[in-house]
DNA sequence: GCCGGTGGCGAAACCGTATCCCATGGTTAC
DNA sequence: GTAACCATGGGATACGGTTTCGCCACCGGC
């Protein structure tokens, strides 16, 4: 009675149930499950009608044990209702699922102590990689912390993923996928410029963001490019949310800072900013014209629709899982060649109705 | 030389290496590092220290067949890019975190195929709970199919959550997170009407879904306490999105179809259906009026801002994980006493500015 | 009629960790 | 002074699979 376990258990069926009920050994249900070894039909059958009879599935943790497993993807993302980082990961997931790969999801609202502590679980669940999605605050620790995560990952037959991030110094064992941020900064920018906007206030984002000081880089360059002097102080700091984007027009706006334009950082700054200035009676884009960045649903559904830098989000996800299947099944043979890989996808401007020349003043 | 292992292979380290270098057996390691058991200051700090030499991590696959392991959670989704599911992952993956437990998602995409795929890869995994979300189509054979499952993860220790759609019928093995879908619809409804409105648009979603049925159930409540008569002809149904609200609302208009407001299915519905009212030189809510569902960030983003109905999705999360909490630490004492069991959060209307008593008739 | 294949299947050795059981040495109690 | 005990540490086993190895029966060829 207390042999080893009843059959009719309460807990999950085990192969051992299965091959006892149909009277075959533990390596012959193993192999029709597995299907990678000749068998009888005869004894398929046996062995399926069972299967189907106890609604049987292997356990995927002996499985990964003992040396095979559906290999997982782990995103680890500030925050999961960011709509850009949902495209990232959309595209990671479909990707994963399109290889019959498992992905885990993990958030780290900004803490490092929490991303360390899930860079470790991850390294426990033995994922083929874990994918870092989003813009990194660029402290002097940041460099070293990931150059330790690379290494570790790298150690334990994993690997790290940089997605929407500028590439690690040095040598380092880690694939980036990125966009060409400046240059979408640079041609928005010139976008306004050449709409004949000079006074433009810019709402970058955080001041220590990579994202935000490639896209402060750019719109920089483009002032150049137009002969026009860049004004550091119609630059506005802050977080990429809306409620910055529509404080950071008020106080402008009450202070009597005089701007034809709005260079924001991401579409939802700029809905906001866009928000801020109808509060205060001035039209879009006959009063003031409104750029965004991202293009993300939100942009095409304003009113006016936004003019905006179209990032390839979707796609750098489906990109950064293909970068690590591809590594993966390479093998040993070109497992090495692609160390600190890093592959750059594109960006265009999106023109729709949110920019017009500067009003005439009077 | 090919003993069984070199210790510093390329894969990664196991306990036998630590326990190795560390001049100390295997039970020792485990010991130092779970923290259940008595051990010595001086076998601690030996290990310890191996531990950090070798960037150990346990596996957690023989960590999970040993007995012990980190719970799982697995959320499926239709489609990840969708806020008010975001908002629910957030509350599920947030409280899973708080617990240490650890999430998983998978996207289903509205194929019934995968669905079941998913199920089955995520009964492998052993996950604590399969947490479903959002509405249902509510075809014959969805009844029978979620029993099933609900049914097979139950067998298998584990646990079904439908998060957003209505409780199964019968005795199954499932427990139901929902919100007063049809009250908010009703008081939305309410609102309108009491404004003075009686010729509506109604946009509520595909005919089969559950969800789109509850809201569309309140809203023909409210026009009976009203003593409205209902008029099928100015129901539209369609997908919860941008493009169908401003078709529907363009096709009406061009069909010359009277309303003076619109009660739209979600907010993403009622974005285009302003959009597509705009695009007809009509002004919000000046000549016709909208509220939406959801209270997505959205909302408070459009312009005008959207009146709408506040469902608390990111606190569904939060209880369906604690639901399945409570009920694996209740033990086998109160395991079936929740079967079924069956969780409804409130609405309400959140009143901002697209609404206005419909505009006089010339 | 004997022998070498070959196709199918079972037995057993792992995979990496947690834990039960037992051995040991030093203490405390009587 | 001896028995009982506590605090530690090691050895063995179980968890549920996959895979290697070897056995057996059956086959055709000579």
């Amino acid at each position: 009675m207390s042999q080893r376990k009843a059959p009719s258990d309460a807990g999950r069926a085990t192969i051992r149930d299965v091959a006892e009920r149909a009277g075959v050994s533990v390596a012959s249900v193993s192999r029709v499950l597995s299907g990678n070894y000749p068998v009888s039909d005869e004894l398929r059958r046996r062995v399926m009608k069972v299967v189907r009879d106890l609604d049987y599935v292997t356990n995927a943790h002996a499985r990964s044990l003992a040396g095979g497993g559906t290999p997982t993807v782990a995103i680890l993302i500030n925050n999961i209702t960011g709509a850009a980082f949902a495209h990232v990961a959309k595209g990671v997931e479909g990707a994963a699922t399109l290889r019959g790969w498992l992905s885990l999801v993990g958030t780290t609202g900004d803490d490092p102590e929490r991303e360390l502590a899930l860079v470790n679980l991850m390294r426990q669940q033995g994922v083929a990689a874990v994918v870092l999605l989003g813009g990194a605050y660029d402290y002097d620790e940041y460099q070293l912390r990931m150059a330790r995560f690379a290494r570790s990952l790298d150690a334990a037959g994993s690997h790290l993923v940089l997605v929407g991030r500028p590439p690690l110094e040095g040598d380092v064992p880690a694939t980036t996928v990125d966009y060409d941020n400046e240059s979408g900064a640079y041609a928005m920018a010139s976008h306004l410029l050449s709409a004949g906007h000079r006074k433009i206030l810019v709402l970058p984002g955080h001041a220590e963001l990579t994202t935000a000081r490639s896209r402060l880089n750019g719109a920089r360059r483009a002032f150049e490019a137009y002969g026009v002097p860049f004004d550091p102080g119609m630059v506005r700091h802050g977080p990429y949310d809306y409620e910055h984007g529509y404080e950071a027009v008020e106080t402008s706006l009450r202070e009597g800072v005089d701007f034809t334009a709005v260079l924001a950082g991401t579409d939802v700054v700029a809905a906001g900013a866009m928000q801020a200035l109808r509060a205060a009676g001035l039209r879009v884009p006959e009063d003031v014209s409104i750029v965004g960045y991202d293009d993300i649903p939100l942009a095409s559904q304003l009113t006016p629709q936004l003019t905006t830098v179209h990032v390839p989000y979707e796609e750098m996800g489906r990109v950064a899982l293909r970068a690590v299947a591809d590594r993966r099944e390479g093998g040993p043979g070109r497992r090495r060649s692609a160390d600190g890989e890093h592959l750059v996808l594109g960006t265009h401007v999106v023109v729709r109705n949110s920019v017009a020349p500067p009003a005439r003043r009077d």
